[in-house]
DNA sequence: ATTTTATATTAAAACGTTTTTAGAAATCAT
DNA sequence: ATGATTTCTAAAAACGTTTTAATATAAAAT
């Protein structure tokens, strides 16, 4: 492969020119800078990873972490978004390195080995994942991004999904294929995207003059557990008892849609004449599913960009304010609608 | 942090003993030990990947790369490949770079990067990967094993899948429950996995003499295409048009199983009474969809675990003759059969 | 008692960069 | 012409390890 000395060697000038022009970095006159491209060009060489990572004290990787949990489930979600950050990285020199933590996050038992060993410049975290990891990384400086996640009243930098006007467009096209009485599937309560979207939802409903008193209350399921498919089956359900009248649900994302139209299926009610679903997220199974979903589109590789482009502009000012930066969804009008 | 200079002052010893220590190697006193491993400890001591693995000359990094079309399926099958991959690495010291290949790969046009710039010690492919890449690979000496995949007329290293066996056990279940005429969905046919589990499915019918003659023809559908959903539905079709006293099914993965399911579905027929469905590989759908599918595990995560230890040994001794790990499958009988 | 071997420790070289410092040459202002 | 900048190049230090070679002591073998 040869080294930078090589280089040096063969074009004539010293090493610190050739350093020079590989990183355009100084003064180097420009007959001097083409003889060096062109050697380097020849030799097909290329500087040592670690040699410059020890010179410069910068690992060059950033990590990526997810909730364990999520790598099991049915969600390619945030391997999309991890593939977003991939193609970012591309273009850049660095690399991402992909770990999972348990939901019950101690630092003080196993903490990620990029972390540990100090092998990250940054790192991103996608999806809900521990308070105490994210806590771990503001305490030790280690510059982080969320990405399609919020602690609430904390201000820490992230890229968000547009949840409110997602839902709000989903509900308004129920509306508009004349359902009257909309349901709304939730999950994990607490959790920032999952407010936003019933937020959504219900100025959806207002907008719309489909609120009595008293009614969003039964219109609305939710269990402060992990979404999945069985809250979905649960949650249509309930609302189904509650009110006989239900003709349409909005699903807090797609794989609790999933569960909905399969409990709907089972009874044997007609989708989406009696009942219409639309979900969140877009997720490739919901486009499979028998009748293909309604659902609003999250632009998961565009979200995993925007996380990489903020993260390096948060390792290189690191005491910048927080950002956030959201992203845009749209309604994908399927068969269950 | 702290450097290794530190730890040699505080112990008060010299740089080389500490070096010494930390890697295990050369002769090095009980109680010297004792005190350059207790320094450490109190000073919290890593030490520094960069400046390691630049002495070295190892990377510390390996790859893995997956067809890019794997990243957008259904699928979580390789994800959990890669996850277990992911949990062996933490054991050791090195990291796992994931980044996927478009189908047409030309060297000349684009290589990862982490190959072009001599980042990773060795490289994991799983599924079906370009031809092209792994000459590549193996024109360029960088070590690597395949994952449930095999080039025809090559002999290199790899991680297989017990598919005969499999498939063998699948359709043996389907006799058990009277089925006889029986038909296959399959797809890349010139895919060694597929070719495998066709392989274990004719010798089942075999078996328990369930072929005339020129009968196996008539039940076998194979299209030369990436399986999916859309293989299935085909499949399914045209078996039935084929044989209308078709009563079971094996399909070559879940995917094609999914598809085949909603065409059956579709068409009103009983599952599995009139038609029992048997899928491959256990992804995560397949115990969500409706009803839930029967199916041969694939242990995904041994699978991970195996490639990554034969890897490592491959890179350890690049000489040794290719190797061919197998590992075993078992059948999930959930509820199409 | 002497040589050989095994054990223990260290100084110094090597790995391949970036960065700092210094100095020379060219350009500019006076 | 002189001094002050600006432009260009190089030598050398620094980054934090591993590894090699050298040295010293202790134990074993002759």
């Amino acid at each position: 492969m040869g080294t930078i000395k090589d280089i040096a060697q063969k074009a004539e000038v010293s090493i610190s020119t050739v350093s020079l022009v590989l990183n355009n970095k100084g003064y180097v006159g420009e007959e001097t800078r083409k003889k060096v491209m062109q050697t380097i060009q020849e030799m097909n060489y290329k500087p040592s990873r670690s040699a410059r990572k020890l010179a410069t004290g910068k690992s060059g990787n950033i990590g990526f972490i997810i909730w364990e949990g999520h790598f099991y489930d049915v969600e390619m979600f945030y391997s999309q978004i991890f593939l977003g950050m991939e193609y970012a990285a591309r273009k850049s020199d660095s690399y991402i390195l992909l770990t999972t933590v348990k939901e019950e996050f101690d630092p003080k038992k196993e903490v990620p080995r990029f972390l540990k060993y100090n092998d990250v410049d940054g790192v991103a975290l996608a999806g809900r994942v521990p308070h105490t990891l994210v806590e771990y990384l503001d305490r030790q400086r280690i510059p982080f991004v969320l990405i399609d996640y919020a602690i609430p009243g904390k201000n820490y930098n992230c890229v968000q999904i547009d949840n409110y006007h997602g839902a709000f467009s989903a509900v308004e096209h129920l509306t508009q294929s004349g359902k009257k009485h909309i349901g709304f599937v939730g999950g994990t309560y607490f959790h920032p995207s999952i407010k936003e979207r019933y937020r959504g939802y219900k100025d959806a409903l207002e907008a719309y003059n489909l609120i009595g008193n008293g009614t969003l209350e039964k219109y609305t399921f939710a269990e402060n557990v992990e979404t999945s498919p069985l809250i979905g089956e649960k949650g249509i359900a309930v609302l189904l008892e509650r009110n006989p009248d239900l003709d349409a649900v909005f699903c807090c994302n797609d794989p609790t849609a999933m569960g909905a139209l399969k409990e709907i299926q089972k009874r044997q009610i007609k989708i989406p004449d009696d009942i219409a679903i639309v979900g969140f997220d877009d997720i490739a199974t919901s486009c499979f599913c028998v009748p293909r979903l309604t659902t609003v589109n999250v632009p998961k590789l565009s979200l995993g960009k925007e996380a990489f482009n903020l993260l390096n502009e948060v390792i290189e000012h690191p005491s910048e304010p927080p950002q956030v930066r959201t992203i845009g969804t749209y309604l994908v009008k399927r068969e269950t609608t």
